[in-house]
DNA sequence: GCGGTGACGGTCG
DNA sequence: CCGACCGCCACCG
């Protein structure tokens, strides 16, 4: 299932505010994993809809919801919508106003 | 072991 | 603002 890495990033997300979101690289990033954004999305991706982790607060650096609409997309937006982060009918977030900035990383 | 792949991101036109 | 390109890198057949 999830390896050293993966366990990183789920530590991570799990730390993201209801009702703020993160971006891929970013949890990249803090997880001290600084060019794998990829390596993110497919670790969400093992998952699954199901899991207890907001992944539904992950999107992509350019505010959008970067997950299909058929594949989770649309129940991502509704999981923000649901905890007051406005998404776009386009699947677009304003990260100046609802990103998740973490104090300090120690 | 190799090559294609993708829930990314930065750059360029 | 948007699409096309390209570099990254673990995962999987």
């Amino acid at each position: 299932m999830s390896g050293e890495r993966y366990r990183r990033i789920y530590a991570v997300v799990r730390r993201i505010p209801r009702g703020r979101v993160a971006t891929y690289g970013q949890v990249a990033r803090l997880a001290g994993l600084e060019n794998s954004a990829r390596q993110v999305g497919y670790a969400l991706h093992a998952l699954g809809a199901a899991t207890a982790l907001p992944w539904h607060r992950v999107i992509s650096g350019s505010g959008r919801i970067s997950l299909p609409a058929q594949a989770g997309g649309l129940e991502q937006r509704f999981r923000l919508l649901a905890e007051g982060v406005p998404v776009d009918a386009a699947g677009r977030v304003v990260l100046r106003r609802h990103q998740w900035r973490p104090r300090s990383r120690p």
